[in-house]
DNA sequence: CTGTTAGCGCTTTCAA
DNA sequence: TTGAAAGCGCTAACAG
């Protein structure tokens, strides 16, 4: 493996010029870089990123710290951010934290420690103290998909509330009345979001008497099992509104367990689509976001803030990506009331 | 941010004694060790992992280049390798080809660049010539899901001819002669064998006279342009093998397209499942690999070789993980054939 | 436009 | 069991 050393030498140059011929910066004269050129093709050198990275603090590689690659929703929208930091030289080390805050604070402690020049975060918690650490590290950091409690940070997110309105009220219309939202944890504010557009919809249509949500992961099994939870009641909903994917696939199979006929015994909406890509029959009713854009976006922010470090703190931006309703046939017809 | 000198000079010792402790390595009196604890506490050091990969040569990080996060399958095996490489103290970094032997090429070439400490690879191409920029490196090298023509390296990869023949064959048993398989790229191992189990199949029941098969993309615009084009001729297949799962879900869409009613009008049976977190309705027959293990064990063998780079560099293993038929609806049950 | 000097923070090598 | 010296390969800072 030829060094730096080994280029100057043999072009008669001192390192520095092959550093600046290979970084393009600083002046060369077009004869020196001609030779310099010649020797680094003669000897295929090919610099040492480390070194590079020891010496000038950077090291061209963000962070995404989220909750699970295997989520359509997050698997998308990694792709995303792999596509926008690829494009502006940077590399990507993903990261699963599973909702766990402790993952979580693991993680971004090692990516501290490898010196990762900015962090997307997608927090476990609202409350999330990981996000202390990185601050004093200095790191850019930019908030995805999700809000903390503390402001004076970027946030780049779909809208919840809005989306959960416009989902809702879409029930509300045809005639549903027992609407119950099955949302995800409570310290996450994205299910807190959602239930608070809820509750909006049935406010604003006089259906406060029907309120009826409850807080659970954001997975399948607890979709399932809040399901058969929900039907063991001697009231039961008319329509189904899954916090998110996970919960609503959860949703679905219990119900078909139970023996219910979707949409005519029961109507079921969800949060976040599935990708055309991944099922077989799109189905559902639901809210989409955008995640590839989402991750785009966050990463472009992420990235001008790496290289603009030394601007004001202050100005740190909310970018909310509007949602969309995608109507199938899980959410039925109009139903009568009787 | 204190080094390690700021910690030895506060307990009193040399540098390297600090890296001793911080490292567990060599011989360090238990007095001494606690002194120097007391330090890195008091002063919250934190090691340098540039510093070190500088000096020691060792990144501790692997990398993972594949054609697409976004396909069910692979994102999946993305999962495995992260958790087996994070249990034995690695990062990933993860690269999309798009089955591109350029974007192949190119990330290969960054990767070395970035000294990661192994690979693992799904070539593009059966000839890839990536494989010789990385072992002229020395840098270890693990095959995944797919074969190249030259030898000489540890593979991790499903049974795709054991898988397809098995398929086949179950169609076959069902009563169906005209069976079209739509396989993948034909510079990829995995269709090639695929067809090749399909074939197996057919003659060994005797439908030489009925083989009818087609090289594609593995994508879903692929699947349903074929299918398209197949279901013009006269004579029409009573029923389709994709040769992956996006394949399948291509074909899915234009046979409703085309009026089709499935299985009733046309069997349907997949290479590669979608596993329950991306599907509403669990419906297609399937030859299911194990995507998870496939990337737990293929890291798992990395990381040995990537421990004792010494020993010889015979004896790569192909370890090759048999497959599940998982029979659903997609596939319907007995026909007549007129 | 080009070069000199110095040093990033750590660990290898050898010596005590 | 501990340490001194050296240097991994590069670039920042300054000088010319």
């Amino acid at each position: 493996m030829p060094t730096i050393h080994d280029v100057a030498k043999k072009a008669g140059v001192a390192p520095i010029t092959v550093s600046r011929v290979v970084n393009n910066s600083g002046y060369v004269s077009d004869s020196v870089r001609a030779r310099v050129n010649a020797a680094i093709d003669e000897l295929g050198y090919v610099p040492n990123i480390i070194a590079r990275s020891l010496r000038s603090k950077r090291t061209n590689t963000i962070a995404l710290v989220f909750t699970d690659i295997t989520n359509p929703f997050f698997n998308i929208l990694a792709r995303g951010v792999e596509d926008a930091a690829f494009e502006a030289g940077f590399n990507v080390i993903i990261c699963n934290t599973d909702e766990s805050q402790e993952q979580e604070d693991n993680y971004i402690q090692l990516l501290l420690q490898k010196q990762v020049d900015g962090i997307l975060l997608v927090p476990a918690d609202t409350h999330s103290k990981s996000i202390e650490l990185i601050r004093k590290h200095n790191t850019p950091l930019v908030i995805v998909d999700r809000c903390i409690e503390d402001g004076g940070v970027d946030i780049v997110r779909g809208d919840s509330e809005g989306g959960a309105y416009q989902l809702t009220k879409y029930l509300i219309e045809l005639g549903h009345k027992r609407i119950t939202l099955m949302s995800g944890p409570n310290k996450v504010s994205t299910s807190v979001d959602r239930v608070n557009g809820y509750k909006q919809a049935m406010l604003d249509y006089g259906l406060e008497d029907y309120i009826d949500y409850f807080h659970g992961g954001y997975s399948q099994e607890s979709g399932a099992d809040v399901t058969r939870q929900v039907f063991s009641r001697s009231e039961k909903p008319t329509a189904i509104f899954g916090g998110n994917n996970l919960i609503s696939i959860g949703a679905l199979a219990a119900l078909r367990e139970m023996g219910y006929k979707i949409p005519d015994d029961v109507a079921v909406v969800s949060f976040d689509d599935i990708p055309e890509n991944f099922s077989y029959f799109p189905f559902m009713t639901v809210i989409a976001q955008p995640p590839y854009e989402i991750g785009q976006k966050a990463t472009q922010l992420l990235i001008s803030r790496i290289k603009d470090n030394d601007e004001l703190p202050t100005g740190f931006q909310e970018i909310v990506f509007p949602v969309e309703l995608i109507i199938r046939e899980s959410s039925g017809g109009k139903i009568n009331n009787s």
